[in-house]
DNA sequence: ACAGGCGAGTTCGAATTTGAACAACGCCGT
DNA sequence: ACGGCGTTGTTCAAATTCGAACTCGCCTGT
């Protein structure tokens, strides 16, 4: 194996800025989705997703996906959300090993709940203290990392 | 209340991405310590900060505010790389409640042989996928970040 | 039609995480 | 010196996470 190729000054702000502003980005987004809503973050994503998909939902896997979460992972936080009848779970039309989760009429209504505290806080921990340069340069780097590393899975 | 400041495209682009980037990338690098390394990334993180503290080490709290992780979380870990030898506690000498954390050369070395494989995924997930351009404006939004974040605490 | 390989979801046990409660101690004003 | 309050670090129970193993159904080549 060839020499390690360490981080210069650049890369490491880069990457401890990174790290830092993640987990405290993180951390308060779960507080304030689990005091104010009663959701994980988790479960907030596991809604939106379902949401966006509508009425036909979407296969477990396909959540896992694009959740970029483990498959048990899903499967726990999808049991827990339909504990509380936010989510069903029903057969997939074309495969009989399929399972197609859905959101329900109140899972809905706790999104719509959830949404304006949710959003405010996104703002306040990230979104309102970058201006739109930096906005945009954040959209830009992310999404190239997510084009790449999309790719070999 | 007010009426709820929604995410424009842009700002939604921005905070998606961010999810799916750091999701991705958070994966990535701890299935890589986890495979590679035995460690965790939060214990790779609890090292490296005892690191470079030095000789003194550092305390239970400031350890935890540093790693923006709570303190039962922190205790935990910490207990976990005292079982293993790579960190000692000791009292803190101002403070008779003040618990003292230092890295042994067992620990050093766990993270000399771990950083390699380290920083080659930290590159390949994020560093090496981004332009100078791009790395500097993470820099900069992070950073950013991170001074409003660190004021109201 | 059938075997082998692959994919879908769940289950399982072990490890980890969190906030709240707790015991002990420092610090400040009186 | 002392009472009261904030800190420090740990403990606790409960919830969550992960990968590996497993079951069962799809699908391709022969």
């Amino acid at each position: 194996m060839a020499n390690t190729r360490w981080l210069d000054d650049d890369e490491m702000a880069a990457w401890t800025s990174f790290l830092e502003a993640t987990h405290r980005v993180f951390r308060e987004v779960e507080a304030q989705l689990r005091d104010e809503a009663g959701l994980s973050h988790p479960q907030y994503e596991v809604l939106i997703k379902l949401h966006g998909a509508g009425a036909d939902g979407l296969r477990m896997t396909e959540l896992a996906t694009s959740l970029i979460t483990s498959k048990s992972g899903l499967t726990y936080q999808v049991g827990q959300l339909e504990k509380r009848g936010l989510v069903t779970r029903g057969a997939c039309p074309t495969d009989t090993r399929g399972v197609t989760a859905r959101i329900t009429p109140a899972g809905s209504e706790a999104l719509r709940a959830a949404a304006p505290g949710h959003v405010e806080r996104v703002r306040s921990v990230l979104i309102d203290l970058l201006d739109r340069e930096q906005l945009t340069a954040v959209t830009d780097a992310m999404t190239s990392v997510n084009t790449r590393l999309r790719e070999d899975g």
